[in-house]
DNA sequence: TTAATATATGGACATCCATATATCTAAATG
DNA sequence: CATTTAGATATATGGATGTCCATATATTAA
């Protein structure tokens, strides 16, 4: 069970509120493209994707090389409304709508791909 | 300016975080009050209280031997909106139920008075 | 003035957390 | 098999955080 000062706290660093938001708009993304968007080191994502993982906010899905992450199915409606009503409210603030730009700017492996086209892929930059 | 991240920091405490939905709810509340409606030692509340206050999610008036306390009139749009969809989704969760009933069910020190009703009041429990 | 009540705060303590660095696994490729 | 790349994890460290106890301050009552 997810209690709500938990959730809160999950969402109490940059980093985390970044991805977070970035995964309530985007549906999937994997960790390189949240790695590029959010102009961070590869560990530092990953470490805080781990956490938000065990945590049960997000699910991940591995394909080929790459893990997807998405907000997890099972999130309680509470928690989503929060994230709908944050990202909703912080869409317009530089911080947020840069992460969104450097992701649509760049040509790196989109999700949605069959498993033929993944693996055929490019690895991303 | 409010950071996003340090704002969900704030909600990070359950005791914070029930201080926040039930100020959010009654409007305008004192100490005493929000010890007894969460059964917490009172320098507990104090603490958390003054942090929220440092951090201007509340705003404090004194008024002769209370302080009550609301959330700040300067919060932004995005940040009260977070707040009212968290009360409204956790509003049946029994943690929080159970402090707005002991709240309604003691008579304590009601905000809302003149300065000379409260000045002539009884003392809260 | 003395007592009582409401609130705040200082200090001590244990715990948690974010970060950096380095290492490790797994998959893809040649 | 060797190499490269994506990603995860182990560890150490500095710093923040929550809680408790005791005490301090302020206001009101007697």
């Amino acid at each position: 069970m997810l209690l709500p000062a938990h959730f809160f706290k999950c969402l109490a660093d940059e980093t985390r509120l970044r991805c977070l938001l970035l995964l309530q708009r985007r549906g999937e993304l994997c960790v390189c493209e949240l790695t590029q968007a959010l102009q961070m080191s590869q560990p530092k994502i990953s470490r805080h994707l781990a956490l938000l993982r065990t945590c049960r906010l997000l699910q991940d899905r591995r394909q080929g090389a790459w893990v997807y992450y998405q907000l997890h199915p099972d999130l309680p409606d509470w928690a989503l409304a929060v994230l709908n009503t944050a990202a909703d409210g912080l869409v317009g603030q530089p911080m947020f709508a840069g992460d969104a730009g450097r992701l649509t700017g760049a040509a790196v492996c989109p999700s949605g791909w069959t498993d033929d086209e993944a693996l055929g892929a490019l690895k991303p930059a």
